[in-house]
DNA sequence: ACTTGCTATGCAACTAGTTTCATAGCATCA
DNA sequence: TGATGCTATGAAACTAGTTGCATAGCAAGT
């Protein structure tokens, strides 16, 4: 249900219709939280349904109309309740870790590319994640900013780490 | 379907009933590919059908008979092929960022409150990960087991970040 | 004229994973 | 004697998420 949440929260700093936040799901939300846009629009009738989140079409010229959700004063009573409740610690779920500890039973080249393929992966993430950053907190970070950014320092320290890692393995790995 | 060649991962390693592996995702691999036994058991007989493992039952006294699986040779291709295939790589998905990123719209000692207990997880994970790397690893590491000891080292310098992470948090959301 | 691509929404079928329940014998502790 | 807990397997119902398909109009390039 935490699709439910992430939309709560994108909803919350500003409405939009499915589009737009499929759209966003692509963007800042989505690097860490992923959702296609059938499953958004999916949960969103679920919501609106359930009185989180209440819709309007708005009518467009030279484009199709559209319905604009908007969290509603019970949708934000049900944020707040959540972020009030304890999060479960997360638990990892890496099929790529998977295949690293089964790197005996396969070919050890093409794991040692694959492993290449990840680090530049992270690499690119990482100068986008400090790209964002120089953009927008170039200076002290606002109150209402302090979320999104502080997020935004968790995926520049995971992507770190990731390399710092993927780093290391290569070292191992690779001829000389 | 990457269950499958987590368990194809941990036969190759050592046959094992569905209780055998229950417990093993508990504990090793379960740090980075989490599986109820229901999961198990329904996909172990999907796998069987596949001709990726057989079973033989294993008739014992003062306990329940059990179904000993190991992978057959066609499994051992299986699990070549897909280490040979390029990993997707993985974006993250935690309801925990999501809260963080919502932050504003809740109580901000409960956050707080949150990640201490985050951080006091994260902690106690990165104790145990120590103890098993000084456990099995205290010397040179051979290559059968280089695969395991690099996902350790993985996960060490995952929680080591998290820390750091959920720790700048606090330094910047505790009064002083 | 044709193709590609963007905005915009959604259904249908499927897969993976979770939750709840069921069974059954043995061991151990109070 | 009853309760708890471990070994051992599995069915059934449900939820979340993925994949593929459909529709439809406008814009812009070739």
């Amino acid at each position: 249900m935490s699709l439910e949440h992430a939309i709560l929260v994108s909803l919350a700093e500003r409405s939009a219709s499915g589009y737009d936040l499929a759209r966003r799901f692509d963007k800042s939300i989505g690097h860490f939280w992923q959702a296609s846009h059938q499953q958004i629009y999916k949960v969103l009738s679920r919501m609106e349904k359930g009185g989180i989140v209440s819709a309007t079409v708005v009518k467009q010229e030279d484009r199709p109309d559209k319905r604009v959700y908007e969290i509603t004063s019970d949708g934000r009573c049900e944020l707040r309740d959540w972020i009030g409740l304890p999060t479960p610690v997360e638990v990892l779920r890496s099929d790529f870790a998977v295949k690293i500890r089964g790197m005996q039973f396969g070919d050890r080249d093409a794991i040692v590319t694959d492993i290449g393929r990840h680090r530049d992966a992270h690499q690119g993430q990482l100068a986008f994640y400090l790209a964002d950053a120089a953009k927008h907190y170039p200076g002290d970070v606002s109150d209402e900013d302090l979320g999104p950014y502080l997020v935004l320092r968790g995926g520049i320290r995971y992507e770190q780490g990731q390399i710092e890692w993927l780093g290391e393995m290569l070292e191992r790995l690779s001829p000389r």
